[in-house]
RNA sequence: AUCAUAAAGAGGUACCU
């Protein structure tokens, strides 16, 4: 059985989550009986095709089996009920567990937040008998998802009170946060604890703080932030992008995007909506009709609504009235 | 014997007001 597990995780981390469940199937055929390590794959690889019925099946099996009441086993369904839009699921599930962990409780949570019930999320996150880093971040960043950016950014100052020291995550809730609310001050004192803990500067992170940044209008320490980490993918490079853009600095947002092919970084759809609108804002028509048609014919993106919108706005912007009509004339689909 | 299960980042704030 620890081959086929070994095989079926394999397939998962590659996300090749089909090829997975086949293998799981095809253990059974072969007369391996699937374990606790074999379940906690199989769950992963049913809630990236967030098949929730193929969930069920495999829930029967564990029960079956008589895994249910393993920890990992228990948590991985709680986990996989709650997120492929089956919380009461999850909930029965949680409801009857006599070794709820602190992952039970944030799996929960976790999926009370996915379906927008932040409220209940709350009051089972207040329940939770221990809190970790990683409940609090799952928290503050149900809060940020929802928009509660003042809530997110309470409950961060609460974990420290707490003494519980913030995750890479838990800091990227804050930071998002902040940068809605142009809550400049809290993001810098966010930054500098980053720097006082030696926390890595990881794209994610990195992005979280050019993104705060850029919204907070401060786009040299955007610009900073950039230079600084050691790896960039299309985030962060779309992020500053943006905040380039959105301050009126269109030129410097061209400059990354050829210095972005140059670093072998591919952009994508929102890089493109963040580069044509830098063109309308400044009135590039040439600049922006180039590049719109360069999206499919060099990086092989076909526009969707949201490029022609663009298109739309940099013309009618331009004063070119009568193109912005055909353009919508024109579309390849219906205009939103 | 399996870092086995929970948490994290970017998009016109376009037109109009």
């Amino acid at each position: 059985a620890f081959m086929w597990n070994t095989m079926i995780r394999a397939c998962v981390d590659m996300n090749q989550s089909r090829q997975a469940l086949w293998l799981y199937k095809y253990m059974g055929f072969s007369g391996f009986l699937p374990n606790n390590y074999t379940f906690s794959f199989v769950f992963r690889a049913c809630i990236e095709l967030n098949d929730g019925l193929l969930g069920i099946l495999c829930h029967c099996q564990v029960v079956k089996l008589g895994w249910e009441s393993y920890d990992f086993v228990q948590n991985g369904l709680i986990h996989m009920y709650a997120v492929c839009g089956c919380v009461s699921s999850a909930r029965k599930l949680f409801d009857s567990s006599l070794n709820r962990d602190v992952i039970t409780w944030t799996a929960m949570i976790n999926g009370y937040v996915k379906c927008g019930e932040i409220k209940v999320a709350r009051e089972l996150f207040d329940e939770m008998p221990v809190k970790n880093a990683v409940a609090w971040s799952a928290m503050i960043n149900g809060y940020a998802q929802v928009g509660l950016f003042n809530e997110g950014l309470d409950l961060f100052n609460d974990m420290q009170l707490e003494g519980v020291r913030p995750n890479h995550a838990g800091i990227v809730g804050a930071l998002s946060a902040c940068g809605f609310l142009g809550a400049l001050d809290q993001g810098k004192w966010i930054h500098a604890y980053v720097d006082r803990h030696k926390m890595e500067l990881d794209i994610v992170l990195g992005t979280a703080l050019i993104d705060m940044y850029s919204k907070c209008g401060c786009m040299d320490a955007a610009c900073h932030v950039f230079d600084e980490m050691p790896r960039r993918d299309v985030y962060a490079f779309t992020s500053l992008i943006s905040g380039l853009a959105n301050h009126g600095q269109s030129v410097a947002s061209f400059d990354l995007l050829t210095r972005m092919q140059r670093e072998g970084v591919r952009p994508n759809e929102v890089t493109f909506v963040c580069i044509l609108s830098a063109c309308s804002r400044i009135g590039l028509v040439e600049e922006g009709l180039k590049i719109f048609e360069s999206m499919s014919g060099v990086f092989g993106i076909e526009p969707g609504v949201e490029h022609y919108g663009c298109l739309v706005d940099l013309l009618g912007r331009a004063g070119m009235l009568e193109q912005a009509k055909k353009v919508v004339r024109e579309m390849p689909m219906e205009p939103d």
